[in-house]
DNA sequence: ACCGGTAACTCTCCAACGGGAAGTACGCAC
DNA sequence: GTGCGTACTTCCCGTTGGAGAGTTACCGGT
């Protein structure tokens, strides 16, 4: 019989949690949403359009599995289930099957997950209007640098 | 009735990021942010402490190399030069050599890093006050499908 | 009855990336 | 000379991710 349960474990730890220890578990969610499948298919989910200050539709969409591997160009289908599986175990999304023929699975963000992408947005968007100023530090930190 | 031809709409599609695009400049800078040992460095330079609630000391700091590497519990010292470089390459932060003996090396956020950090705070805290939740609906998740 | 088509995976192989440990360069103190 | 401390750098190897073929399950056509 286990003296300590897995709800008595989270409470302790509630009290301190920081990402900056190697063994907290929220160093581990930093970890799993710091990927770049997890923030572009929370992007997609989330409705973000290409052209961030253009289109204000960016209210949470429910999308098919082949639709998102056709928005996330490059992802493999290996990566998009695995990750979309993890997201879902933790309560980031819902994954709903219709058994039509064939079988047709859609993929919607929770509440959760929405607050997440609230924030992720941000970051999407300061890397395509920064990219400029990227590339150019790039090049001057090459020229100096050869 | 405006004519748009192929070539405006290249021209156009040319000077907008879009990182849902594989071949996208800014889908790399994305995937170069998304990263663990990033967002930790970023929260480490950025002056984070560990519990965000408390203690607002979070102005951006000047951090040595061993100081970082402590700091980051976990990381290599291979993982931990390299993301420095990129992120110095990239503009992020400055890297600042002391000739004193051990020669010292500081590291320290730009205007630009400062910018993305402000982000990344609020990623690194709603991993830490949404633990407790993700914990939970992983528990829920491991149930169900035993 | 059989074939083909489609969606959503799943499996298998292999290349690339990341971690660990050991080695390097520098200058000074002894 | 030998040793030390900082900040790397290099080498080896295990793990991860990508490419692409294979799988399942159903149905509609012939």
């Amino acid at each position: 019989m286990p003296m300590v349960t897995a709800a008595q474990q989270r409470a302790q730890a509630k009290l301190e949690y920081d990402a900056f220890l190697a063994s907290c578990p929220s160093r581990q969610l930093l970890e799993r949403i710091s990927d770049k499948w997890v923030s572009l298919i929370l992007a997609a989910l989330g409705g973000d359009g290409p052209h961030p200050g253009k289109d204000r539709a960016d209210r949470p969409r429910s999308m098919r599995y082949s639709e998102l591997s056709r928005r996330l160009a490059g992802v493999s289908q290996k990566m998009l289930t695995q990750t979309l599986r993890t997201l879902e175990r933790d309560g980031l999304l819902t994954r709903t099957v219709t058994p039509t023929v064939p079988v047709t699975v859609t993929y919607e963000l929770t509440d959760l997950g929405g607050s997440l992408h609230d924030l992720m947005r941000g970051v999407k968007v300061w890397a395509e209007t920064h990219m400029d100023e990227v590339l150019a530090n790039r090049e001057k930190y090459d020229a100096r640098t050869t």
